[in-house]
Formats: C-alpha cells, structure tokens, sequence
DNA sequence: ATACAGTATATGTATATACATATATTAAAA
DNA sequence: TTTTAATATATGTATATACATATACTGTAT
C-alpha cells in the first residue's frame, strides 16, 4: 500500500482543526524527506547534512562559538557540542578555548575547507533539482515561510 | 550576541546560490524550533512530538502495519520499529503480528487513547498560536509547500 | 577582595533517525 | 513442489536531538 493510498479519515478533532494538518508532523516529515536526498548526495563524500550544514557556516562565515552557532541554527548548545565531535574526530574542524576562556571557537581545518569544497557541487545538485521540482515561486515561499515560522516559534 | 545578529557575509557559491538558503538547513532550523515548542507543551503529559504524532494517527486512523505508518510518515521502518518502543513500554500502544505474519500491527491500547485525548488539546493550543502568530495565509502556504517538497523529495 | 549571580560548555540519559545487514515469511519461478 | 526472489521487520552501529544537571569561568555587588 503506498503511502498516498492511507487516509486518516476521522482526522478533524472538535473545533475542525486537522492533526494530519499538524504543523510539527508536516515540517518532521519534509525534513526528514529532505535530509533524506541530501544525506544520499553527501555520503560519497562522509558528510552528512548537519554536518555539511555546520562546515559551510564555518567555512563562508569564519570561526564561531559553540553558542553562535547554536543559536543560528536553532539547536540547543549541548546538542552542537555532540554535532562537533565526528567533525572534529575526522579532523575537518579545530576546537580551541576562546578570550573568554569559558567559550570555545569552532574553526574549520584545511581538511574541512576541502571536504567541504567536495561538498559543494553535490549540495548544488541536490538544491537545484528540488528548486526546479518545485518551480521558483513555491521554493521561495518555501524559505520564507520556513524562517517566519522559525520566528513565531520563539517568541 | 543574538542569533540575528550573525552575518554569513561570503555565502554566495560561484553560480550565486546561497548555502544560507539550504533547503535542508531551513528545514532542519524550523523542525527544531517548532518541534521545541510542541515538545515543550506536550511535556506535561509525557509525550514527544513524534510521538503524539504515532498516536494520533493509530486513534483517528485505526491500527496500521509498522509498513504502512514508516510510509506515511516519510521515515525509514527501523527508524519506527524504534519509535514504537517507548509507547509499547508505556503501554499506550499494542503491538501484534498481522494476517500476513511478517507484519506486526499497531493499535493503540485504551491508556493510548486516554493519553491521546489529554494531549490533544496541548496540541491545539500550540498549533493555533502558531497560525495566529503566522498568519492564516502564510501558514496554509507553509503545510502546502511542505507537502510539495516531500513529494519533490521523492521522485 | 570576596562572595554570589550569571554565562558557556560538558556529561548523563533518553528519544529520533537511518544505513547495513540479518531473519522470517510470503510470493513467484522452475 | 522445491528453489528462489521479494517483502516486512529486527538488530548493530552511528549520528542528531534536548533536558537536567554539573563544572568552569566571568562579571557584579558588597
């Protein structure tokens, strides 16, 4: 049975608000289907989407704390942490005590820099082709929506 | 320093797509921070996200093979073979072999249910703050998109 | 200068996620 | 009918995620 063959009928709780209308199970779902292509593009080069997505910060952006970065990407700081130590395990990125000697800056290394210049070209592919199965307009919409949402979340 | 505050000033690939566009990272990024805010609500009762989201559709939906759940919910089987643990444990699910004895079926138990409608109006109140604080508008525009992508994703 | 409050990161524990592989069962082929 | 291919789930291993708590360091108040 394909997935597009199973209705949740009785869907409509009370008030007529649909839970397969869920916001949290809708964005899981496409992030997980998403991650899903990308991972498959990165892992010829041993990054996963996390992983890529943390390098190129670092990368395009310079050196940052473990606190910018979790909060650029909305992931709890402890979480980053642990999403350091395979890159820093493999040697792609460098973890030094910062002035404030209670921080730690996040650099990439020379390996990072070229694992993720493979990277790149693979990422491209991936984006482009969703970008163009989705037609211009719905993936702009797309990103839009998604960072407004990220907002209204928060506060 | 504040998320909003950090500048990836170089993000521009040589054909001028931005990595700070990264469908996967927006999607990821807003995964997070909704997922936060449901987890957040959904605490009180003891249940996750993707958790409330397993029971929502065996109760609304009936018993389904882990097969038919994995597909619906754009998750790898092993991945939910493991989601069911915690709710088996918990006894708000019951796990049986199918007609066809590879499958297992999944129903929910009747502590499933109960638990199921304490949560929902948590549920609720987090899903219609959310598209109150979006906009009605832009929040069906997001559950469009995000249904597109996952199909986008897939072929 | 010292005590105390606040901040940045780390660790313990638990769930979420997926790939590679193994096992059990069914369906198809010979 | 026996063999073989396909399907459904489970297990091993690794990463991703977050909360509660602990530790180390900084800044402030006295």
């Amino acid at each position: 049975m394909a997935a597009k063959d199973i209705h949740i009928s009785d869907n409509l709780v009370p008030n007529g608000l649909a839970l397969s209308k869920c916001t949290c199970m809708g964005l899981r779902k496409a992030a997980r289907a998403v991650t899903q292509a990308f991972d498959s593009e990165l892992r010829s080069v041993g990054l996963r989407s996390t992983q890529f997505s943390i390098l190129s910060i670092l990368v395009m952006g310079g050196a940052k704390t473990i606190g910018e970065l979790s909060k650029y990407l909305v992931t709890d700081s402890t979480t980053l942490t642990r999403n350091l130590r395979p890159l820093e395990r493999d040697g792609l990125i460098a973890i030094a005590t910062g002035e404030d000697r209670r921080t730690r800056v996040i650099a990439p290394t020379a390996a990072g820099e070229e694992s993720f210049a493979k990277a790149l070209p693979l990422w491209q592919g991936v984006q482009e082709r969703l970008i163009q199965k989705l037609g211009d307009s719905n993936w702009n919409t797309l990103l839009e929506t998604l960072d407004m949402t990220v907002k209204a979340s928060q506060d």
